[in-house]
RNA sequence: GGCCAGGUAGCUCAACUGGUUAGAGCGGCGGUCUCAUAAUCCGCAGGUAGUCGGUUCAAGUCCGACCCUGGCCA
């Protein structure tokens, strides 16, 4: 029996960033996981490749579809490939595989009688001759006013409505104002898969029981609604068998890339069904965001079942990455990609990260650079990276000269004995895909050796004891040895390098199930000791944060002067996190202010911001504000203002006020906080 | 609005089916070693458990209400 694992395609019309690489780190993790077990495993992605925004975005390059999204095929590959996330294929949707098994599987559909047409009333761009999705249809938002919203819903209120209901909409695409117009869709007939999928969401090992409970309530108690699987052209995607002008809704075609990869990684014509007719004994599992929950759940399922194939036994739902806090979009920008993280920091401070970070839950994880960066230094390089380099440096000196100690009980015996019994607490972790139950063992693992040399010192014991201290040196390379099975699934790179440098060969969580003390050959010499991966400092995790240029404003044909006048200037571009971390806002309080002589406007203040000394800075708040008003009270200032001299009086700093200015001014009170706290 | 998940130390999380003074890692502070990537090791500080009410001999753990956060609503 062999694991068939996939990570959800990645859309073809970007690159990948780090979110993407959270799924796919964490399943990477899992797969080798299981081969160390001694799983066969199958490990599967692909690019999603159809749909209306790729067909778009083709356009607007001037390019075709195919091309556009070959450019991604050869770039996502190499990003995961860095990441040290290894597949046995990676395919694309648009393949003559996926387009057979998309026919196919939608010929028993319609020979099972799921298929249904129906007329659809849509928005139609009589401009671009074409059907709009509500996304590319832009108007006022009918609840709250709010202009320049999608036609599903409004970013601003949250309201959810009908494209028809939306205000003064226009087409995204020309401009035009876009005519309602009927159209004949096809309707696989999910309502029909009622008690299937009912019966599937209550096994408690399909998908997580919160996301499970959750698509029970949303879906059943108001009655599963049918799936449009059409689309009209123009349509960048598979044209349906027997209909004119008609294409599956990418939605139908992107999971049947997980058969179509299996095939193409079988090399023969239906090798697909070795692992999808229904009474295959190969177990298959999605890794997904919980974004897609409802695809990979409902649809999915059905129609595979429907159509005859095997329905995924597991469904692992992931969280979605935040960093810093801020939640990453694609529209905003926020994100970063995964080749700015490695043009700039090696793999494994992320795999690391991740792992250390990710549950089994479906729970956002956030990647806060400073806790990056301070878990990374003090877990991996310092516990473990500094473990192996400094018990294995020793053994390379001269004293020992790469011999090790024969095996013998006692207190090192203990000591990896104690390490091995955790193993299976360990491997179950990894398993439940909870590598941060594991990570937190192999942590105290790593700790737990650190205390033996600490409490051997074999570093002195050599100079009266050279054969005790080798033992110890011995025991201590044991439970470096047992970590390099311990961490491969999480930085196999890191791994890999210390094998080498024990000169042992590779460890398996299969080999350790019956493993027993010592792991070591001890007649065979070590190799050279080296530092496995370095301390990170401030500067060079920073590097990862690129403030990107604000979105080309241009959204429609309907170009704007070059100059426009500033009354019409809309609200200042929206600006990055990094942009915004760059202002150091602090309390101060008040220690003293005077009028500036000839100045009608200007105080001059002495503000404690918790500083050495406190100070001066330079306010135009005199009109609204008596400076003996002021004294002992806070305000929020803008630390590192660069300063600047006003009516010949250095000001180092700016209080924040609101107000249109003049006598209409408030300062900002942040409270009773000591001065020189920091304000976010 | 409906539903789902979650609210425990500065941060990330634990604590079996309710039962001793709520734990750990990171960070902070202090000390120690000096083999090692100024790493290790030892110690200290820090929590009115979102709020209120209820059940119980006993609640972080059960019940109810409310508040907040995140998400989903094809």
């Amino acid at each position: 029996m062999a694991t068939l694992v996939t990570c959800a395609l990645p859309y073809a019309n970007g690159s990948i960033h780090l979110g993407h690489m959270v799924e796919h780190v964490q399943t990477d993790i899992h797969v080798r996981f299981l081969r160390s077990t001694g799983e066969q495993v199958l490990f599967l992605c692909a690019d999603d490749t159809h749909g209306t925004p790729i067909e778009l975005a083709a356009m607007k390059q001037g390019v075709t579809p195919e091309a556009f999204i070959a450019r991604f095929h050869e770039e996502h590959q190499k990003d995961f490939r860095d990441f040290d996330v290894v597949f046995d294929a990676y395919h694309s949707t648009n393949s003559p595989e996926n387009k057979h098994y998309a026919e196919l599987i939608y010929g028993r559909l319609k020979d099972q009688g799921f298929i249904e047409r129906r007329d659809v009333e849509q928005a139609f761009d009589p401009k671009a001759n074409r059907f709009l999705p509500d996304r590319f249809i832009r108007g006022t938002c009918p609840n709250c006013g709010a202009t320049d919203q999608y036609g599903d819903g409004c970013e601003k209120c949250g309201a959810t409505y009908s494209p028809k209901e939306l205000k003064d909409p226009k087409s995204a695409i020309s401009g035009e104002a876009p005519i309602w117009k009927s159209s004949p869709h096809l309707f696989f007939m999910l309502s029909k898969q009622r008690e299937f999928l009912k019966a599937l969401l209550e096994r408690s090992d399909f998908v997580h029981p919160g996301l499970a409970a959750q698509l029970k309530n949303q879906f059943f108690e108001k009655g599963l609604s049918d799936w449009d699987i059409s689309r009209d052209a123009p349509y960048f995607g598979f044209a349906i068998p027997g209909e004119k002008d008609k294409f599956f809704y990418v939605w139908l075609d992107a999971p049947i890339g997980y058969i179509s990869t299996t095939e193409k990684w079988s090399g023969k014509k239906d090798g697909a069904l070795e692992y999808w007719n229904p009474k295959s004994p190969h177990r298959i599992v999605h890794c997904i965001g919980k974004d897609i929950v409802y695809f990979h759940c409902l649809f999915w399922p059905a129609v595979l079942d429907v159509a005859g194939f095997k329905r995924p036994d597991r469904v692992h739902v992931h969280g979605h990455l935040t960093v810093d806090g801020e939640k990453m979009s694609k529209t905003r920008g926020t994100f970063i990609n995964a080749r700015t993280w490695l043009d700039h920091l090696d793999p494994s401070y992320l795999r690391f990260f991740y792992a250390s970070m990710l549950g089994p839950g479906p729970e956002d994880v956030d990647l806060s650079l400073t806790e990056f960066r301070q878990r990374v230094n003090a877990e991996l390089v310092n516990n473990l990276g500094n473990l192996a380099n400094r018990s294995l440096s020793l053994l390379a000196h001269a004293d020992h000269g790469k011999k090790l100690a024969a095996a013998a009980p006692g207190e090192g015996a203990d000591l990896v004995k104690a390490a091995l019994a955790r193993v299976p607490e360990i491997r179950a972790a990894f398993a439940a895909f909870d590598s941060r139950t594991a990570m937190k063992a192999i942590l105290e693992i790593g700790q737990s050796a650190n205390q033996f040399l600490t409490k051997h010192e074999p570093w002195k014991r050599k100079k009266t004891d050279l054969e005790g201290a080798r033992s110890v040196l011995s025991d201590a390379a044991e439970i470096v040895y047992l970590l390099t099975a311990l961490l491969e699934p999480v930085v196999p790179k890191l791994a890999a390098k210390l094998r080498e440098q024990l000169n042992a060969p590779p460890l398996t969580f299969k080999q350790l199930e019956s493993a027993q003390y010592p792991l070591l050959d001890r007649a065979r010499p070590t190799g050279d000791a080296s530092p496995i991966i370095n301390r990170l400092d401030e500067e060079q995790v920073a590097k990862i944060i690129v403030p990107q240029a604000p979105p080309a404003p241009a959204k429609t044909a309907t170009a704007a002067p070059a100059a426009k006048p500033k009354a019409d200037a809309g609200p200042p571009p929206e600006i990055e996190y990094p942009d915004f971390a760059k202002v150091e806002l602090k309390v101060g309080k008040v220690l003293a202010a005077e009028k500036v002589q000839k100045a009608d406007k200007l105080l001059k203040l002495t503000v404690d911001l918790g500083e050495s000394a406190p100070r001066t800075i330079v306010s135009g708040i005199a009109e609204a504000y008596a400076p003996e008003a002021l004294v002992g009270r806070n305000v929020v200032v803008v630390a590192n203002l660069k300063p600047r001299a006003l009516k010949g009086i250095e000001s180092r700093g700016m209080i924040l006020t609101a107000g249109p200015g003049g006598k209409e001014l408030t300062l900002l009170d942040p409270g009773p906080r000591a001065p020189g706290s920091e304000v976010k």
